[in-house]
RNA sequence: CGGGGCGUAGCUUAGCUUGGUAGAGCGCCUGGUUUGGGACCAGGAGGUCGCAGGUUCGAAUCCUGCCGCCCCGACCA
């Protein structure tokens, strides 16, 4: 039977959503769940996870931060205590009522009247009220400060349309959560951890990002001040994929975190937060993948490298796999950026093309063929997951040891080099209202082509002009970069809209 | 919550208009032939046709109600 030309269908560009859950299907990274918006994470998917936390932990503690954990629930009074956090999270709470269950009149399971809570309980959709109140007993002196910690959790907002690993009812993320005597050292804090996200993103998932603060609109309930790191994906949306928020004095005046000052007198202390979640995976998927499945960037890659024994004849069987197993012996014992390398020899028996293609589709960054001509030979057939999957070289074994780091950071390179391009090839200028409707309208109003990007344009700093603009376009003000970033952003000009006069241009796009 | 669509095997689905006791492809299992890029042959397992009720000699098919899912909108730090 004739196999498509591409693993996956329909392709990014005849349908980049169902391309999407075709690749996280196809790759074995999650599945849907029976409970609605909620995904199981498989462990190829999972694996990425750990990756992710690993790196980022390390780097949390290098900045001196601690782990700890807080609780799941939290009191319904807690999260009304910040009048505009409660705002923006009262419509997608998961709310505790009732702590037994008990059979029914009808026969049925039903949770039991008698136990109905005195006080509600929420799950937590961010955890900044229960940390707050936490905070506020431990903090009596500035020499208590300042608190710099993290959790690694789950969290729930009950979102109406969700998107596996971009926005799933409950997901895992991590959620800083600081407090500091002043108002400067807590600006400072909020900058260093958007900076630890850019550089991640970067540098382990390959994602070049726009870092950058949200206008008023977009901001984080109760927060003064939201930066983050925006990703373009192939389909040129956008997708906000770290944040650290600045708190002022909202959440310490709310949960009443105070303090004896140097001065001896009662002093507000100063909080931020900041959170990466599950949603830079599918950010990853997005920005990465191709036709035929996922690629992962070395760096987070579950695993570096799949070797494939080829066993054409019996006879020579045990001969490869035992080949192939000391092959992974000498890779494992290669220590790349500071861990061993990640191997795992597929010696499933079925046939070698069919196992080739579920490691295209997964992604793995390297697949290694060993069959008898090689072991007669010495060496090995090597596949890269940026290349086209029939490109193939043939170094000696001891070479392709030698060199595998350097093949993996090359592959790690040729990713970020891809994203960048593309995202810089659909970031434009934009100075005239018919050209910003132009840019971000597609030719096809009835079944939308990939179109738009990131438009730099100009913005009177009016919230009216923002709401009209993500009415008529669903477009949004991702951010406004920071400066020095993108050159000549700064220079001021005329709203795209109003022709009113602005300071700088600002990063619009259609987004996840 | 409003508008539209859909529920048939693990997945994708045919059959429904015109009622007659369920079929295919993929996947799975067994045996054989194969094997350096998605193999082939033969045999086999697997379905209360979303649920409940109604009409009928007879319902996947017609009717009613319910449930669930998908898409569009609303919503989405």
């Amino acid at each position: 039977m004739s196999q498509p030309t591409t693993a996956i269908s329909p392709t990014r560009t005849a349908d980049f959503s169902e391309w999407y859950q075709q690749v996280v299907r196809a790759a074995e990274l999650a599945e849907p769940s029976d409970v609605r918006g909620c995904m199981v994470i498989k462990p190829w998917g999972y694996g990425l996870w750990e990756n992710i936390q690993h790196t980022l932990d390390g780097m949390f503690k290098a900045t001196g931060h601690k782990n700890a954990y807080f609780p799941l629930f939290i009191p319904l009074s807690y999260l009304a205590k910040e009048a505009q956090h409660v705002d923006g999270f009262a419509k997608e709470c998961a709310v505790v009522t009732h702590h037994r269950l008990e059979v029914g009149p009808d026969g049925n399971l039903r949770p039991a009247p008698s136990s109905l809570l005195a006080e509600p309980l929420v799950i937590r959709p961010t955890s900044e009220t229960i940390i707050g109140a936490t905070y506020a007993k431990w903090v009596q002196s500035y020499r208590d400060l300042p608190i710099l910690i993290n959790q690694w959790a789950n969290v729930v907002r009950w979102e109406m349309r969700p998107r596996v690993f971009l926005r799933t009812a409950e997901f895992l993320w991590q959620e800083g959560h600081t407090a500091h005597e002043t108002e400067a050292e807590a600006l400072e804090e909020t900058n260093k951890m958007l900076g630890v996200y850019a550089t991640f993103a970067k540098e382990h998932l390959a994602l070049p990002v726009y870092t950058g603060e949200k206008s008023a609109g977009e901001r984080f309930p109760g927060a003064v001040q939201t930066l983050c790191i925006e990703a373009m994906v192939q389909d040129r949306k956008a997708v906000q994929a770290g944040t650290s928020h600045f708190l002022g004095q909202n959440f310490a005046k709310a949960s009443d975190i105070k303090f004896l000052s140097r001065t001896n007198t009662q002093e507000f202390a100063w909080t931020t937060s900041w959170g990466v979640s599950t949603r830079l995976i599918g950010t990853l998927i997005m920005a990465h993948g191709d036709d035929d499945g996922v690629i992962l960037p070395p760096r987070v890659a579950t695993s570096h490298i799949v070797i494939l024994p080829v066993v054409p004849k019996e006879e020579t069987r045990a001969a490869v796999l035992e080949a192939a197993h000391n092959l992974a012996n000498s890779l494992r014992a290669v220590i790349y950026h500071g861990s061993p390398l990640r191997v795992e020899v597929d010696a499933r028996d079925i046939s070698g093309g069919t196992k080739s293609w579920e490691w295209i589709k997964k992604g793995a960054p390297l697949r290694v063929e060993i069959g008898p001509r090689d072991l007669e030979k010495g060496s090995v057939a090597v596949a890269r997951r940026d290349r086209a999957h029939k490109e193939k070289t043939f170094p000696s074994m001891g070479d392709f040891v030698a060199q595998v780091s350097d093949t993996l950071d090359d592959i790690q390179a040729t990713l970020l080099a891809r994203a960048t391009e593309y995202r810089d090839a659909h970031t434009v200028r934009i100075d005239s209202k018919e050209d910003f409707y132009a840019f971000f309208t597609p030719q096809n109003a009835d079944k939308p082509e990939v179109h738009g990007g990131f438009a730099l344009a100009h913005w009177n700093g009016s919230a009216a002009v923002e709401e009209q603009i993500k009415e008529d376009l669903k477009v949004t003000i991702r951010c406004i970069p920071t400066p020095g970033q993108i050159p000549g952003a700064e220079e001021p000009g005329f709203c795209v809209i109003t022709g009113e006069p602005s300071p700088r241009r600002v990063l619009f796009a259609k987004s996840y």
